[in-house]
DNA sequence: TTATATAGTTGTATAATACAACTATATTGG
DNA sequence: CCAATATAGTTGTATTATACAACTATATAA
């Protein structure tokens, strides 16, 4: 069982995660959880609460207060549902396409700097291998 | 500049990170901040909050605080500096270690559940890519 | 048409962090 | 050699991200 690969895996993960959350503090406008937010509405479209909850893994709560933040700085408007008057989906503005760009764009820039000198190669390997991982856990969660 | 490999990993790193953190407040006794201060301890040995503050990329009154949970759970021993009274050091206690390894070992079974389809190759260049990030951040901020 | 379920908000609590003010001890320069 | 400054650590206060529980308003079902 001891295996080696994965005492590798757990080190470097811990690793990983604390440093970039405690640089990116310093990189970029927007928080985490804003950007992950506005993020989430920009590439799946309007949503309400409830959904957003569901698809970004949090407490309806938390998306609840963090959704008005954004309504506060115009990111997003709420839009009470035609439907179903208990309900609101949230759409980014314009305001909001644009922060989310800039935002994106310093993450970019950052990242662009620290990978400057890795091969193409394993910049797609990184993403790639990333990327499976998320894709396996969603697997074995979602049972 | 519009790097499809850089988005790729922009993308998956925010959903990496966020699932981890959301999911192993399940699984572990010990919260991270614990478990990281801790295995810095076992792994580097006694030292004070300034040093450690540094090595963690962290306050010293984060570290401070985080320190005085760990002895009050006599997990590590505040052990003062004979040679500068202003000093002490903390050094990991047996409970300490034993707490430590059942952690570590509960991190290494849910990830070993995780990636038990992923082949070898594929676990080994995960963990590689991973801490060749880590060195590359490292080598980048100090300057 | 009452009982129950659902969407969302708000109150409260907790954890991890930083910064600023402070105490106690060490070091240094006139 | 002692006064000024630097250093190690602690504690008060604030912020951010989160969850859970209680609540309101509306919709659905028995």
């Amino acid at each position: 069982m001891s295996d080696q690969h994965l005492d590798l895996i757990e080190r470097q993960v811990t690793d990983f995660i604390r440093r970039i959350i405690l640089t990116e503090k310093q990189f970029n406008n927007l928080d985490r959880s804003a950007y992950i937010l506005l993020r989430q509405l920009a590439t799946y479209g309007p949503a309400g609460v409830k959904t957003l909850a569901q698809d970004l893994h949090l407490d309806i709560s938390t998306v609840s207060r963090q959704a008005s933040v954004l309504v506060d700085k115009k990111y997003v408007e709420k839009i009470p549902n035609p439907d179903d008057r208990r309900s609101y989906y949230y759409q980014i503005t314009s305001i909001g396409s644009l922060e989310l760009e800039e935002n994106k764009q310093r993450r970019y820039d950052r990242l662009s700097g620290i990978l400057e000198d890795w091969s193409e190669e394993d910049k797609e390997r990184f993403g790639l291998l990333l990327k499976k991982y998320n894709e396996t856990v969603n697997e074995k969660l979602d049972l």
